[in-house]
DNA sequence: CTTCCTGCAAATCGTTTGCATCAGT
DNA sequence: ACTGATGCAAACGATTTGCAGGAAG
């Protein structure tokens, strides 16, 4: 009934010295099962159903934890906030993300394999490379519909 | 005493219907000097040097403002939050971003120049790419105080 | 049993809004 | 003059924190 991915999840939690408590558990389906990006608010409101007691700090609380510790990843969006998603505990990559549906896709390349033309003085600890746009699906719907913005200076 | 930038951008908005009031025109000075992300902090404080009666909400509405009309451009940084830069002023370019002072670095090259493997089905409207870590001062107060962090997931 | 986690409530931070006054056109 | 812009203060939403009780190891 778990599917491996939970268990890797939840272990690592406690390999970083964290219980395993029912929300966090929870919490570890919730996001592998959505796959997608999540707000405080939208996780909050699943792991209501199961447990109705709990409260969003708890949430804002894990939310934090399990990014600081690497099981999640956040991005922030424009429209809709700050939203988290399990990282795959895979390999490197990055992201395409579609700025309508926010369905992301991941793709290998990664800049810093052929960077050049940074200051060598700079210690590169991290980087951040993301690539926005619409998917297939939801282009199709903005040639219906035409909401796509003009921008008009040089 | 007025570079050409700053009355273009000003035009702008007149253009758009709205008055050119002291606080405006020297936002668009203070905007196209730094040429760089500024949070409405930022900007408040330096706007406070000329207009010490300058209340944040003004700079608030007019940073919403000028964005809505294409005059600034918003950027969500994880860590410092919305910013403001003016639009395409200068050449496309990203950012090494000092995780200690914040200062940031431009550079020149851009992945998206050099990108492969993402599937053309996909419509790339904008990326993201930032590059952190610590700059060269920086490096060397974190070797005498040993403040790095450690991190240490797979 | 000890320490971490949780829920509650209150605090805090960034941002927005209502309103009366002031300034640009 | 008319209308939009400003400053003030208060409202607001999202996120964080202090604390006491409860659960995981």
């Amino acid at each position: 009934m778990e599917a491996s991915p939970v268990n890797k999840m939840l272990d690592a939690m406690s390999r970083q010295g964290f219980r395993i408590t029912d929300q966090r558990r929870t919490l570890a389906h919730i996001f592998l099962e959505d796959g997608g990006y999540l707000s405080p608010k939208d996780v909050y409101e699943k792991l209501s159903k199961f447990y109705p007691s709990v409260s969003l700090d708890t949430v804002y609380r894990n939310l934090r934890t399990l990014s600081d510790i690497g099981i999640l990843e956040q991005f922030y969006f424009m429209d809709g906030g700050l939203k988290f998603k399990a990282c795959s505990l895979n390999h490197h990559h990055h992201h395409l993300i579609c700025m309508n549906c926010e369905k992301t896709v991941s793709f290998d390349y990664c800049p810093m394999d052929h960077l050049g033309g940074i200051p060598d003085d700079f210690k590169v600890i991290n980087h951040r490379f993301e690539v926005y746009g619409l998917c297939e699906s939801c282009q199709e719907l903005s040639e219906q519909e035409k909401t796509s913005p003009q921008r008009e200076n040089e």
